[in-house]
DNA sequence: AAGTGTGGCGCG
DNA sequence: AAAGCGCGCCACACTT
């Protein structure tokens, strides 16, 4: 058995059909919803088929809770979202056809104290279609998309799926938090706890300090329309109260104004309500949601995984006999772009460790920070201030790489879709600009509609330039992630022995006893593994960077140099 | 009272 | 009101 697909009927019960390296249907299971774990773990263990499910957030959390895990799957709706859309499939119409696969994300689990028993096998009329017969007519639809669309993209598929799994498993898992510290780091900057709705002690002494120099008692800090008024009464030339520009102000009261607004943030994002509701029994549990950006990077929903502030990373902590192998990619979307252009000055300039630095040493801008400021405009499009003028000297240095990011933007800015490496399409441009686009080219076209048009045509050459190396950078970082993944499980808690450490039941039964993925942020990932695994770990990861750099690129000269760390505690940096 | 838009800021 | 991409979340302001 190549393949074991399941549907969830309309009755509740489970189909699991086995099929072979053909796609022939093998033999038929029927369940019962409580027979499933059963079923999945013995024929994972006799097997180790590719699942192939609707949905795989809502058929893995319930396995997980039982300890059961899945090598392999293949996700039907993220599938559809890349294959419906990819440039590289000749005949995109059959799944396009099958309009009820385009559905986006939703959270299958959102308020996970609330058992609703009842509801547990009632079928959703919002959600993807799950019954045994829709998936598997589906399943045939995109295996014959990828039968004709070059080897990548079944590449993409598989990369995509595995990311499915393991956002399941890093929700499952939680990210182990220290409440304790996280609370000391908010008494520091804060002051004590305050009541429910009153402001932290020291945010309401940076309140009366503005107020006093805005000579002003009244002035409400939190609402920027009236901070705005506040100020220019008090006789500052300033157009809106955002930090970058009223840093460049002097004025008494903007220091404390820079603080407090440092502090707001910091405790309505991740202040004590937070901690009291993303954080249970020593661990922070975010939503991932994969493929939840355009360009295939992952975007989180409820708890902000993906924006977690640098001043909290000391609240990530192993458990006792645990340790974290943190590790990140050293520029990962410049190296990206040096690989799939094939520039081989750049390749050059990123032989070392830092690729800025390289830049630097071959001449075409005099130091790191300008090295820094034009590759970013390079992949941004900047075309003013700094950066903008950077840009041309790396034209002149990295033509190959220039020519790829230009050519992407010249494709965007025509309305034209651009492609991943591995195969993920951009989405064509909206009704709206398109019909800007044809009004600014009609012989009695305002001048006004003729610069907006230009403006908009830009805006969106930026984003088809950007996406490219950005979703080819997700798409390294998820083979990084599948590949890495499959190599801890390798790694064996051997009962026997005496790895110095207690089962971190808190990760669940499926990862109590194994180093396991901890954190994901789109270039860094972190691992929490017993202490004594720490070495076997740290060489996974360094082994699964270089895998990931061979698998989309093969022989490139480009590699991906990774800064590892093994610390019970997130750096402070 | 609930929904929508905006400013502002955290992350890569 | 970023110049220069992609996000999520919060509070406030405004609309229905």
């Amino acid at each position: 058995m190549r393949w074991c697909a399941l549907g969830r009927n309309a009755d509740g019960r489970i189909t699991a059909f086995g099929l072979n390296e053909l796609g022939d249907l093998g033999e038929r299971t029927e369940l019962a919803p409580a027979e499933l774990v059963d079923f999945v773990r013995a024929t994972e263990a006799a097997q180790a088929p590719r699942w192939v499910w609707n949905d795989t957030a809502k058929w893995l959390p319930g396995l997980l809770k039982f300890g059961v895990r899945v090598t392999r799957c293949h996700d039907l709706r993220l599938a559809h979202a890349i294959l419906a859309r990819s440039a590289l499939v000749p005949d995109p119409g059959p799944l396009r056809a099958a309009a009820a696969w385009a559905v986006g994300h939703e959270d299958p689990d959102p308020e996970p104290q609330q058992t609703t028993l009842f509801e547990l096998d009632a079928p959703r009329l919002t959600a993807v279609p799950g019954g045994i017969e829709e998936t598997l007519a589906e399943f045939a639809r995109q295996r014959a998309a990828l039968a004709s669309a070059p080897g990548q993209l079944a590449l993409l598929v598989a990369a995509e799926s595995a990311g499915a799994l393991i956002a399941a498993e890093l929700r499952e898992a939680g990210v182990p938090w220290d409440a304790t510290e996280h609370d000391r780091i908010l008494t520091d900057a804060l002051g004590p706890r305050p009541a429910t709705g009153a402001r932290p002690e020291i945010m309401a002494r940076l309140a009366e300090e503005i107020a006093r120099a805005l000579g002003n008692p009244r002035v409400s800090v939190d609402s920027p329309p009236k901070l705005l008024r506040a100020m220019r009464d008090a006789g500052l030339d300033v157009q809106s109260t955002s930090q970058w520009e009223i840093a460049e102000v002097e004025h008494p009261v903007i220091p404390p104004l820079l603080h407090y607004k440092k502090l707001s943030r910091l405790l309505t994002a991740n202040g004590w309500n937070w901690i009291d509701e993303w954080v249970r029994d020593g661990r922070y549990h975010p939503v991932y949601v994969p493929g939840g950006v355009v360009t295939g990077r992952w975007a989180s929903s409820g708890g902000g995984a993906l924006q977690l502030p640098r001043l909290l990373r000391p609240a990530l902590r192993a458990d006792p006999g645990w340790t974290f192998v943190s590790a990140d990619v050293a520029q990962l979307e410049p190296r990206v772009l040096a690989a799939m252009s094939g520039d081989r000055a750049m390749a050059a300039a990123g032989a070392g460790t830092d690729l800025y630095a390289g830049v630097v040493d071959s001449g075409v801008v005099a130091t790191r920070q300008d090295a820094k400021i034009a590759v970013l405009g390079a992949m941004y499009g900047a075309t003013t201030g700094d950066s903008g003028r950077l840009v041309p000297r790396l034209r002149r240095g990295f033509p190959d790489a220039m020519r790829l990011v230009d050519q992407a933007a010249e494709t965007g800015e025509r309305g034209g879709i651009v492609t991943t490496w591995l195969g993920r399409s951009s989405p064509l441009p909206g009704d709206e600009w398109l019909e800007l686009q044809a009004r600014a080219t009609l012989p009695g076209a305002s001048a006004r509609d003729e610069r907006e048009a230009k403006r908009v045509a830009r805006d969106f050459g930026r984003f088809t330039r950007n996406f490219i190396v950005q979703g080819t950078a997700a798409e390294w970082a998820l083979a990084w992630l599948a590949d890495l993944r499959l190599r801890l499980n390798e790694i064996v808690w051997d009962e026997a022995g005496d790895v110095g450490a207690t089962p971190a039941r808190a990760s669940g039964p499926a990862f109590a006893r194994r180093p396991h993925l901890a954190f994901f942020l789109h270039d860094e990932i972190i691992v929490h593994t017993p202490i004594a695994l720490a070495e076997q770990v740290t060489a996974a990861v360094t082994e699964s960077a270089a895998a990931a750099g061979r698998l989309l690129f093969g022989q490139s000269p480009v590699d991906f140099p990774l800064d590892v760390r093994v610390a019970e505690r997130a750096a402070k940096d």
